[in-house]
DNA sequence: TATTATTTTTAGACTTGTCTAAAAATTTAT
DNA sequence: ATAAATTTTTAGACAAGTCTAAAAATAATA
């Protein structure tokens, strides 16, 4: 059984590894948890004993078959409870994490099984993220950024890069939802900004709103 | 804002000042939490400079408004939290107080006012035991053992003393459900033991059972 | 490569909540 | 009311998780 403590530096070291190659660095660790360096060192090595992560001193650390099962479970209980709060009790997407950050540390496998089928075995989370399976496999769908798109190519908005209250707030207000259909009407070259039509409307969004955007590439029209 | 430690430590004093005159004492305290006394009497100084306790050495404890305002949030997360896992997640009655336990401590008014009104504003959890309103207070309801009624009286079960997972269970296996209307058919005074009917059936219980079966008195009839 | 800068680890300390063992206060019984 | 039993508190210790400051290892740069 593992600390709350333990599984947040799980999860941190399973998000991490997602986008570095080799093994993840003490400094990295403790900026995600806010934390400092010489923390990291001590729970490394206990973590390290319990065979969850590998760690070589200086080497930066590695999840364990084992380690990548239990961090994937708490990212999977985090985000079938990001479904539960958006979808039963109308939180909106921007509200959802501080409270699936508690949520996702209580121990009960029945509540989660029935929380899944409750929820009808949803397969992302309000932000488009993928909710891992019990044995912590993802489904991976290709998806890429809507700054990527060309002018006249469009796709169905899936999922946002930075899930941060401000962005997704902005989203809200410019009416930018998952699941809606996007099409690029025209590029910026000066900035970079895009025309796009979403829905029945047409709005003129940033680079940077662009980059943040993942888009289910849409082969044909 | 109070650690889980301290939560439990109200919620505890606030269950034993419902069936203790005076202050609620050391030991009591330290079995009902299984820790040990001088545990107890650190945590209780703690809580007496948070003013959420009455503290008088070798004199016991009280809570303050304060204090039972606190206490009564966590007893009412707790009695929610179990509702819902009976009424939407298909937990037994016997199943919830454990998890319950957790949920209990997850911080969140939106998420505690939220939930109250998906499960339709409920005034009791599946033990039969009232749900405190935001401010605490709870509506009573005139309840008498099953074992103190009369040779054909009969009443509405809508609680159990003891919620043990045992009793639960045995209950569960005998047909006796909170709502069904229970009629004492006949009292047997070498042992104290009951026929009754209940829903269209008839059985015999011991008086220790009747002893922990609630029945809203039913004038009339 | 030698030096500087950065990263990581160690050493020692602090907090929270717990414990054991012993002392002090209170209660019960003779 | 005094002695015995019980309850409660104190004193000191420990584990988990964190921190600061300093030392050690690694990486970057001249």
């Amino acid at each position: 059984m593992f600390t709350l403590s333990e599984e947040n530096y799980l999860k941190a070291i399973y998000h991490l590894e997602l986008d570095t190659d080799g093994g993840v660095s003490t400094n990295a660790i403790a900026e995600k948890l806010a934390t400092k360096a010489s923390s990291v060192t001590d729970m490394v090595k206990k973590l390290s004993e319990k065979e969850v992560i590998l760690y070589k001193k200086y080497k930066g650390v590695t999840l364990t078959i084992l380690g990548k099962t239990v961090a994937a479970n708490v990212v999977r209980k985090h985000r079938l409870w990001e479904v539960f709060l958006v979808e039963k009790l109308n939180f909106s997407w921007h509200e959802v994490h501080e409270v699936a950050e508690q949520l996702e540390h209580i121990k009960s496998a029945k509540l989660i099984n029935q929380l899944d089928r409750f929820l009808g075995f949803p397969t992302h989370d309000p932000h488009g993220d993928p909710i891992p399976d019990k044995d912590g496999n993802l489904k991976i769908v290709a998806k890429s950024l809507l700054s990527t798109l060309s002018k006249n190519e469009s796709g169905i908005c899936i999922g946002v890069d930075d899930s941060s209250s401000e962005f997704l707030q902005f989203l809200d207000k410019k009416g930018i939802t998952l699941g809606k259909k996007i099409t690029i009407l025209d590029k910026e070259d000066f900035d970079n900004s895009l025309s796009i039509s979403i829905g029945d409307k047409k709005l003129s969004i940033s680079n940077k709103i662009a980059s943040n955007l993942y888009i289910r590439a849409h082969t044909g029209q």
